[in-house]
RNA sequence: GGUGGCGUAGCCAAGUGGUAAGGCCGGAGUCUGCAAAACUCCUAUUCGUCGGUUCGAUUCCGACCGCCACCUCCA
């Protein structure tokens, strides 16, 4: 089976074929770089982030480009609060952005492309659309005329009298037809403007992913991902701008991510019951944000909670230690792995359930996946294989080295593409050097004391450990130490 | 008013026309000096309510109830 994604554009699940063969282009509607993003925007990154890594899981390769817009009506208001200059805001909050965004695990796009350096591509298209009788100026602002695309409408599926009907925001009246917005606007005094044949203004917001999208992926592209509140007017005035400009399809796939919701409602700047991504991040690791966004589909709406959070954490532990309980394995079987003649003799009817399990895990992390990103059933495979793991080595039951090596191997590739576990690094600096011996060290001493039943002694090395961020284990194989967040 | 979505165990959340993945929490055990980790067992005869189609529906259809979102900037 194949990968099918659901079409925003077709409301329906359709088939994935990029229009080049094995190369995917993705564009994905970056942030408004006015604020810190809360982890409501965090959620739409993540699923970009996440269908990227799939991508190239599957052997595409994929060029993904998100924009970040830093002019517009909100950051030129708090701009003027703070007493900095918009371009001031804009760049310390996109800094601000891609810090966020690493420390959750995203990696970067292949271009983010800033609306202030694309001006003049901007206005390039927007006097095509004028040429084209599709636009027209009004007091140096230009606005897109709405009725000369007889498809308007045709993603968020709206008549034009819908959306008289509900309009519930005043009608400017210089626009010849209310559903016409603007591509430039004239600047007001005191406002940062840029030079244009119209007169001294900045770019409307839906003519600068336009413009961007197409520069850097060209007319047709095949996915355009964003948050659902995108869709309208957002979306649909994109394709307007360039469908009627090319006579192309702009986008192929529309992919639109559900709200993350606090307290059964949506999570919003203007709601103000957002939190910020650095604050959560500040009090949950990386890998369980990750795992809490992506527990459910992402066309499903999502509500956030302390107490979800906490379960992904707990969640996340029990793959951590299994993972990390595998290491010793495939550590062993590099050692013997030219010992292959013994090995590939010695196949337990334990080595076949795991290995059949581990099959079962693949298949259906890819079966999920390729519907339409069900990040939710992937980590159900994924928590099976954990659970198959764990009872294998806890019966002792004669798996071999080999076997729980490849257990390893396929937990981790379908972690990394969900990005949910990150291999504690070996600490290659001069402290793990000392630490190793010193603990070991340590581990004699408190087994010198078990012998002798001197638990007083024990414990207290133990707990004093612990303190230091240091988890003992006892097990049958004698004790061990690792480093606890 | 228009458009769309959701309602599955204590909580979160998959899923299917043939009888409910996974995670968290909780309870009882195993192991252990005690921990920790892990394992075993238990925790939805039932999928918002009421009808219909069907041999059979949680899954399809209809009505109703409840919740949410978009139609204004918002991922």
């Amino acid at each position: 089976m194949g990968l099918k994604i659901y079409n925003s554009l077709s409301r329906q699940l359709e088939d994935f074929t990029p229009l080049r063969e094995g190369q995917v282009s993705m564009y994905s509607c970056g942030p408004t770089v006015y604020d810190y993003i809360h982890i409501g925007n965090a959620r739409t990154a993540l699923v970009t982030d996440i269908i990227r890594r799939y991508l190239e899981y599957s052997g595409y390769t994929v060029k993904l480009v998100q924009n970040v817009t830093d002019i517009d009506d909100k950051i030129i208001a708090r701009a003027q609060t703070l007493g900095i200059s918009s371009s001031q805001l804009a760049q310390s909050n996109c800094e601000a952005y891609f810090e966020d965004t690493q420390r959750l695990g995203i990696q970067s796009a292949d271009v983010h492309p800033k609306a202030t350096e694309h001006i003049s591509e901007m206005i390039d298209l927007i006097q095509t659309l004028i040429d084209k009788d599709a636009a027209y100026v009004v007091d140096g602002s230009v606005y897109y005329r709405v009725n000369k695309f007889s498809e308007y409408g045709k993603l968020s599926r709206r008549k034009p009298e819908d959306l008289l009907a509900g309009a519930r925001v005043e009608v400017d009246k210089r626009k010849e037809d209310p559903r016409d917005f603007d591509m430039w606007k004239a600047a007001k005094p005191g406002e940062p403007y840029w030079e244009s044949p119209w007169g001294p203004g900045r770019p409307g917001w839906h003519i600068e992913c336009s413009s961007m999208a197409m520069k850097h992926l060209g007319e047709t592209i095949d996915i355009h991902a964003g948050g659902e509140d995108l869709l309208f007017p957002h979306h649909e005035n994109e394709i307007a701008q360039s469908e009627l400009a090319t006579g192309k399809p702009f986008a192929r796939y529309w992919v639109h991510v559900a709200f993350l919701k606090i307290d059964g409602r949506r999570m919003g700047k203007s709601e103000r019951n957002f939190i910020f991504l650095r604050d959560a991040l500040d009090r949950y690791p990386a890998e369980a944000i990750r795992h809490f966004l992506i527990s459910a589909q992402y066309r499903h709406p999502l509500d956030y909670s302390l107490e979800s959070l906490q379960k992904s954490e707990s969640a996340l532990k029990r793959l951590n230690n299994c993972l990390e309980t595998l290491k010793k394995y495939d550590e062993d079987t590099n050692e013997t792995s030219d010992d292959k003649t013994t090995q590939t003799l010695d196949v337990s009817k334990a080595d076949i359930s795991l290995l059949s399990a581990i099959e079962n895990m693949q298949a259906q992390f890819t079966d999920a996946m390729n519907t339409d990103f069900n990040t939710a059933q992937a980590m159900g495979a994924i928590f099976s294989l954990v659970s198959h793991v764990n009872k294998s080595i806890a019966n002792s039951n004669g798996v071999s080295s080999n076997t729980l090596a490849k257990a390893r191997k396929t937990l981790y590739e379908t972690c990394q593409v969900l990005g949910i576990y990150t291999e504690n690094e070996e600490d290659t600096s001069n402290t793990a050097e000392y630490l190793n011996p010193l603990l070991e060290l340590l581990l004699e001493i408190r087994q010198d004391a078990r012998n002798q039943k001197d638990w007083d002694t024990s414990d207290k090395i133990r707990d004093r450990l612990k303190q230091l961020n240091i988890e003992i284990q006892d097990t049958h194989e004698g004790s061990t130490w690792k480093f606890i967040s």
